[in-house]
DNA sequence: TTCTTTATTGTAATCATTACACTTTATTAT
DNA sequence: ATAATAAAGTGTAATGATTACAATAAAGAA
C-alpha cells in the first residue's frame, strides 16, 4: 500500500524511463521502500510470496535488474555470495557487521571526489563499503565476557 | 621466482602470523605479487597449474582464505559473481570498467574518515568501489562511431 | 480488435565457492 | 632420527545465487 508521498513521483519516473509499472514491480519497489534493511532477492521474494502467490523468483531477479538499470534502486555488492538492494540511490556508505550481518548506512560526500588517476574516465557509480563489528555486537561480546568470569 | 626484495619480509610476516609457508601458498603470493591485475581464484589457478600440476582449485580457495585472514592479501568484492585478490593491503580505491572489465587502482585517503554514524563501531576494513567506463573504452567507442559514419 | 512488444513464470542450467573425507606434508616431542 | 600430532593439499560431490530459455500472459499501439 502507501508508498508514501513519493508514490506519484515514482510512477512518473518509471514512465519516463520506459519501465512498465507492472503489479509485481510496484510491489517490489513498495517492499524496498518499507524495508530499509537492504534485503536480498530471496528476502524480497519471501516477503511478497504471501501477497502475490504466483510470484516467481525469476521475476524478482528480472524486476530488480530492470529497476537497477532504470536507476530507481541501487544494487549493493558487499558480500560475494549475494546482492542486496536499496531504494535510496544517492551515494552513501554501507557498513556490514561481520558478526550479525546487519548493514548500516552512513553519510559520505564523494560527489566532489574525482581522483587524478580517473581523469578522463566516466564514473557512473561510487560505492563505499566498510566492514567490522557493530556497536550492538561489541556490547554483547562484552557482556558475554563478564558472564564467563 | 624473485618475489622482489620483500621476499624475506613476507616469510617473516607469515611466520609471525602462524601461517605455514607451504609451496603452494608461496606460489600464490608470488603470482599475486607479479600480477597486479586483481585476479580471480580461477585466474590464479590457471596461471599456476602449469608450474604446479598437482594444484587443486580447492587449495587455491583455501590458501586465499588463509592469506586474507592473515591480512597478507586483500579480498575485493566488486562483482557479485566472483571475488578478486590484491596483494596490496593498504586502503585504496578500485575502479571497474563496466565495458572491458579491467580494474584500476586509485588513491583514497580514508584513514581519518570516521563517520559519526559509526562512532563506537569497530571498523576493520574500508573499501571504495567506483564503476563506469575507462578511458581506453571511451576512446575505442569514439573511434567506432567515426568509422560508422 | 488485432498486432507487437514487454513481462511473468517454471524449470533447467551455470558457475563460483564450500564441504567432506582422505592423503600428504610439516612440526613437535621423545 | 623417529614416532606422534597438527596443518595443508587434493578430488569429488554438494550448495546456492543467479541466469537462460521457452512458453504464457499482459499491456500498449495501430
Amino acid at each position: 500500500m502507501e508508498i508514501e508521498p513519493t508514490y506519484r513521483d515514482l510512477i512518473k519516473e518509471l514512465k519516463e524511463k520506459k519501465i512498465r509499472l507492472s503489479y509485481q514491480r510496484v510491489k517490489i519497489l513498495d517492499y524496498l521502500n518499507q524495508h530499509r534493511t537492504h534485503p536480498t532477492a530471496d528476502e524480497i521474494y519471501t516477503g511478497l510470496i504471501a501477497e502475490i502467490p504466483s510470484l516467481s523468483k525469476t521475476t524478482v531477479y528480472n524486476s530488480l535488474n530492470s529497476l537497477v538499470k532504470a536507476n530507481l534502486i541501487q544494487e549493493l555488492t558487499i558480500e560475494d555470495n549475494e546482492n542486496r538492494y536499496d531504494i535510496v540511490t544517492e551515494t552513501h556508505g554501507h557498513f556490514k557487521c561481520e558478526e550479525c550481518g546487519r548493514i548500516y548506512d552512513f553519510k559520505v560526500e564523494l560527489d566532489s571526489f574525482n581522483p587524478e588517476e580517473l581523469k578522463d574516465f566516466q564514473i557512473n557509480q561510487k560505492g563505499v563499503y566498510f566492514k567490522g563489528i557493530c556497536k550492538k555486537c561489541l556490547e554483547t561480546n562484552q557482556k558475554n565476557l563478564q558472564n564467563e568470569e
